[in-house]
Order: C-alpha cells, then structure tokens, then sequence
DNA sequence: TTGAAAGCGCTAACAA
DNA sequence: TTGTTAGCGCTTTCAA
C-alpha cells in the first residue's frame, strides 16, 4: 500500500500542510515537539513524497534529458558520466535516450521528455531537421547543445575546438617530417566537428607550403569495412600518403586493420594520429597519438549549464558558447618519438 | 505558455473528458466530425499531454530506472544500449544513475527513482546491503537485478555464466600446453561474477589434474598501478607463469602493461586471455583471446523481464534466474594460434 | 455520444 | 503555530 502525505497527518494528527512544511524544511514557526512528532512517523511509515505531484503543482520536475547517439563509443560515454555526476550534485535526475543519429527519433524523443515535464535537455544534435532546435528556443525550453555546432541559430553550446585539434595533429606531423599527410573523415553534411576537422587540416597544409591533395582526402561511409577498403586503396595508388590522420576512435581501428593489412609498418613507413583519447590508445601497437578532447569537462559543462538555465542563474554561466580546448598526447605512432 | 486539455476542450467546445478519449485512443463511440475538430485543435495549438498529471492519476508512468557504476566500461555500455533500444520498442522512458559502486549512492538513487513513481528498476547492485533488495521486494517494486547474484534472496536476475566462463578460458590455455597459470582478479567479497571466474579456473585445472597454487592466484586492488606491480612481482617471482588469466577487460590492459616492462613475449612467453570482448581487443599486440559475455543481451533480456513484471506478463516471461552463455573467441595472445 | 464532477498527492495562500 | 481550501492537469465514473 502507498503510504500519502494524508497517512501522514492522520497518524501524527496535524494537517498536510505541517507535514508539507516539514518535509520542505520549512518548519522554522513549527514546534520543536511538532517536528519530532511528524519526522518520527515519516520514519515509522517510510514515507516517500510522492514527486509527481509535487511536480504537477509546482510545474518543476528537478529531471534533465539527454539525448545522445553511439553510448558505446568511449567519447560519449565519458560525457554521460561527467552529466551524471553533475547532476547528482545539484539534485537532479537524468532521463536517456538514443537518438542513433536518426532525425524522427530525435524529435520523438523530444517530444516524449517534454510530456514528462523535463526541466532542460542536453543534446547532441542530429542536426537532420534544425526546426526542432527553433521550436525548442520560441517555447523558452531550456536546453545545451553540445559537440556540435548549429550556426544560424543563437542557442546555448558546449564544443570543442576542432579547427585546433586537427591543426596541432597536423602541425605535428609535418614538423616530424611528413608531407603527404592524408585526412579519412566520415561523411561531413553539416556536422561541424568533421567540417572543422577538415579545416584544420587545410589550414596547417597551407600554412606550411604544402598543397592540399584533394585524392588525400578520405571521405568514407560508416559501413563495416568501407574504411579499411579505402585505407587499402590509397595505400596502393600513386598518392601514396606518408601519414595519416583518423578523424574518429572507432574509424582508427579501422585504418590500423587495413594498415597491417598491406604490410606496411607504423610509424616508419606511415605516420598515424587518431582523434579521441581512449583507453586502449597507449595499448596499441604501436601506442597511439590522439587528440584529446575533453569529453568529461564537456558533460559537466553541459549540465552545468543547463542548471543555471534552469534556475535562472544566467549570471554565474559563461558565455553562450562555450569551446573546449583540445590537446595533443604524443606517442609513438606519428614518429616524433624515434626510440623504435 | 503551456496549453492543456482545457484550452483544447474550450477551443474545440467540447469537455475535456472528449478530448481526453480522443487522445487516448478510446473514441469508438465519438462522432468522426468531434474527434477531427479536436484532433484539429490539438494540431494547431501544438497540444502536449502532461504525462505528470496523467500518471499522477493511473499511478503508472511508463519510465524505468538503471542503476549502473563505471559507465565508461564498454560491457556496462553495450549493456545500457540494450535496455534504451527495448525501453524505446515499448515505449518506456529510461532514467539513469550512476552508483559509482556506493552502497549509500545507491541507496539514495533507489529511493529517489521511487520518489519519482517509476514503474521498476533495473540494477547491478553494489551488495553493499543485502536490505535494500529486500526491502524492495517487500514492498512488492518490480526490479531485475542483473550481472551480480544476491544469492539468499528470491529475485529476478540476469547473469552470465562464469564459471563456464573461466573454464572454457582455462581449459584452452591448457590444451594448448600451458601448466602454470595465474588468475588475476580484483578483491572477490561477495561478487559472484568475480567467485565464480575463481571457480571455473579451479575447476578447470583440478579436471586436468593440475594442482592449484595459491601463488598464482593474484587478488590487486582498484588503484592505479597496483596490477601492474603484481605482474612485475610475479614474472619475477619463482612461481613465474605461462599463462595470465585476467577477469576484467581494464585490468587486462594494466596486465599487458606490466608484462610489456619485463621484455616477456607474448604469447611465445606468455599466454594471455582477457575477460569481456572489447572493439579493440582485436588491435591489441597481439591481438587478444577474450571470453565474450552478451551485453547487449543483457541489457535487452533485463528490460524485457522488467517490463512484462511490470505489466503482468509473467507467463511470457523465462525463468526467474536467467543464465546466459559466454563465448571464447581465439586470437593470438593465447598462443593457439601458431602463425607467430 | 457527450459532459459534470470527483479525485490522484501535493503545495501555498489565506485564515484562524 | 497550525489548519482549511483551492487547484496543478489529467482520467474515469456516472448521469444525461
């Protein structure tokens, strides 16, 4: 049998709103001896405010959503734990859901958190139908997007510079000696991240004098063995690359595969980065360079934020956009490090 | 400004008991002319049920609970994608915590997830208190506990079978020669996947007429560096394997760690099998044999179970305890495969 | 075929 | 210091 805040009162003879006080922590007018009396038999009755209806009066719910794609790709699952713990923190719960990058599972998971009266969201956009965003915003829903970027409309983010990790990646590898330095992203649409991995990319070629090879640049599918397909290609055209830079954990494993397929020895012959620190990175052979993104730091940003939205703290939060800072972890197979 | 089932009803004047049906689906003895007007009404004004109020109401609110620690583990994962895509197939909404092995966080998560009138819970408990389960029973909460036994107590459960686990694992390390292998696994208490590898290792090596040495059963900490030190401290001791077994896909990246500081080979020196598949266990050097648990399973049977408690399916349901098969899937690192 | 009204468990304004 | 009461948005019984 549920026990109510009416079970309450009775047993302890008073009425629902000095219980109501109590369990508030608004009982500086109550009696001390009324205090003890309705604490002892919340206690006695395990009594558990019911939070939908405190919810439905005061139209605050203290649960966030987060709307992510790929949970078991490390990177993600990193900024989930940095949500969750914030959200602890601060007294709220989380709701998850999958969106699997598809466009109308997103919007309905959109619309099923807001029936639950969600108090914000976090989001890793779609970015498939940009109207659910502007919705979002005309209805003052409180909501972060995060790792990617939506550029015509003003929302709060929570990014990574990703024109600076493939920059350094790339910088990096040219100081070392590489020239012909091959780019493999996942198709870019209008995902930021992969158009400013690009970028980056670009930008260090030319600035250091060495002209960009559009047949260096590996777009690839995201079906099983497309990436170790066009791995195996280049490796075998006149094109040739002596290093090459993975977008993406998951896509890294995928080159790797197709490298030693082709016999060809890392870092000697070729030179790899990968993006994403991971924990199996210096494991690898050889050990991996990534760029590191702050993937943790990004979720409690994220939910920080959106927390401050929430309470109306506006004053306490940084800017609208907030762009985390990316960084190099040298290893061994870019070949800076010669003590192979 | 929200809108309700009152502006509806008062746009489209009708009641809101009309509107209500309609929504729900229960308009078999409305005109099609009122259910069109207000299926209009409810277009134009972008009208969205407050699903607080309506469980307020039914005391049911079709969302669910996870309790999980150490997210960032690919198996936990794997696990959680499971539940999400069931969750979603039958239209459950799923909140997630984090208990970060604490038996007091997860206290407190349960109760808070009850506080929010979930309709059931899925957990890997910290059995940390054995009460809590209880208590949980007692008040008659529908929850699947999944991965770790609670041995004296009647409840559902999801696992996997260990003890085949380990000795499938054990078993192929000696068939194919090894004689003195250790176990590494982190401390056992009452954590049945971690008593059960125990098990199957014993188990295993007693059928082949191995004596089992307490020296190679090597029980380290959590702490950063504390396996890597065992494995120093036993390649050079003078109980020195020829094979490692380790139960928990981190460690067997600490374990390669520490093997790697000796100048050993493996598997010419040392055989290796690790615990959980991962995506890159295959790129490891050499690629590594691993026992691969269902996960994903896990987490889809779990949900399943959970919710047919919820809705009284019982009969659909499989048996109380359900047991799932491990696999062992055979790379280099066990030394098997001879192309080394 | 539709509507009126009670009530889910709680909070808060107002009254005592 | 405490209690009475209205109402949050919805569902559902009962009546029309």
């Amino acid at each position: 049998m549920k026990v109510t805040i009416s079970d309450v009162a009775k047993k302890a003879s008073v009425s629902k709103s000095t219980v109501s006080r109590i369990i508030n922590g608004n009982h500086e007018q109550n009696t001390q001896e009324t205090v003890n009396k309705v604490l002892k038999v919340i206690e006695e009755l395990d009594y558990k405010p019911n939070a939908l209806a405190r919810s439905l009066k005061s139209t605050k719910t203290n649960v966030i959503g987060i709307i992510l794609s790929k949970l078991q790709n490390q990177f993600w699952s990193s900024v989930l734990e940095g949500v969750e713990d914030t959200c602890r923190s601060y007294g709220y719960n989380l709701m998850i859901c999958n969106s699997n990058e598809d466009g109308q599972l997103e919007e309905e998971h959109i619309r099923s958190l807001q029936m639950h009266q969600l108090d914000g969201l976090i989001i890793n956009p779609t970015l498939k139908n940009k109207l659910l965003y502007k919705k979002l915003t005309d209805n003052k829903f409180p909501f972060i997007l995060m790792n990617r970027k939506l550029y015509d409309q003003d929302v709060h983010m929570v990014t990574v510079d990703n024109i600076k990790g493939a920059r350094v990646a790339i910088e990096h590898l040219i100081q070392t000696g590489r020239r012909k330095i091959a780019i493999f992203l996942y198709p870019p649409a209008e995902i930021s991240p992969r158009l400013e991995r690009l970028e980056g990319y670009k930008q260090a070629l030319i600035k250091n004098g060495i002209k960009v090879n559009q047949s260096l640049i590996q777009i690839v599918g995201e079906e099983a063995g497309e990436v170790e397909e066009a791995v195996k290609r280049l490796l075998n055209s006149p094109d040739r690359p002596d290093a090459i830079f993975s977008t993406n954990n998951m896509m890294t494993l995928s080159i790797l595969e197709g490298i030693k397929s082709q016999q060809i020895m890392v870092p000697q012959d070729l030179g790899l980065i990968g993006y994403d620190e991971t924990v199996w990175a210096k494991h690898l052979n050889p050990p991996l360079t990534t760029v590191n993104q702050p993937s943790y730091e990004m979720g409690t940003i994220a939910a920080k934020k959106l927390i401050y939205l929430i309470e109306g703290k506006e004053d306490q939060m940084a800017e609208k956009v907030v762009s985390l800072e990316p960084n190099l972890i040298i290893r061994k197979s870019c070949g800076a490090d010669k003590s192979y």
